[in-house]
DNA sequence: ATCGTTTATCGTCGATTGACGATTAAAAGA
DNA sequence: TCTTTTAATCGTCAATCGACGATAAACGAT
């Protein structure tokens, strides 16, 4: 979305992942409210967990956090895996990694 | 903003940041915008530019540049400083930083 | 004093968010 | 089968976002 000045040197950012702005962004705006990033940690802590649990210990509706969930989930944030009459959800290691990363060069 | 000019030097930022979710929730919100994180890279870049200089690379209003400016400095994510006609923007390094420890404890 | 430049703010508009209760769908258990 | 449990979705509502043009304010230069 940056214009660049053609006339100049190519923009070397040192960034490993130039050109993603929009992925960061994105994952950023699904972290950008406190009850998603503490279900993140949540499941950072204990690894896997079922939507029922996450209501239990947080003081909003069930519809609230399922739509929580989902925001975390179509980011790519989180995976859910239904188990039976339930969903269980986990990080999605591969994109906390490269959030990292991408978090390191600003 | 950041008012802790009277607290002699903190080398800790841990003390100086409040280190739960909502701020950095507050953090990656100011973030979860394509357009910001665009701005905040140039000013990675350049190190310091004023608002016209950003209008000029985007393809936004000079009123809807201000408005992202203004959420980022509210964040806490940039700094301006009024230099006559202009403002001059540069990232606000510490808070930088402590984004940066935060985002790897996810 | 007046003009031009730069930036912030105001007002507006449609779209999106965040919250809730109610409902639906699926599956396990009686 | 019927009931219970679990989760997703629907509908609604106020609030906020993101964009814009227009305007105001601050300052330098003429």
């Amino acid at each position: 979305m940056l214009a660049q000045k053609k006339s100049e040197k190519k923009p070397d950012l040192g960034l490993l992942f130039p050109s993603d702005n929009e992925w960061f962004a994105q994952i950023c705006k699904a972290l950008g409210h406190p009850t998603r990033v503490e279900i993140v940690r949540y499941l950072k802590k204990i690894d896997r967990c079922v939507c029922q649990e996450i209501v239990d210990i947080l003081p909003l509706s069930q519809s609230t956090v399922s739509q929580h969930l989902k925001i975390l989930k179509t980011a790519g944030v989180i995976q859910g895996e239904v188990e039976g009459p339930r969903t269980c959800y986990c990080l999605n290691p591969d994109v906390i990694a490269r959030y990292k990363e991408m978090a390191q060069t600003l």
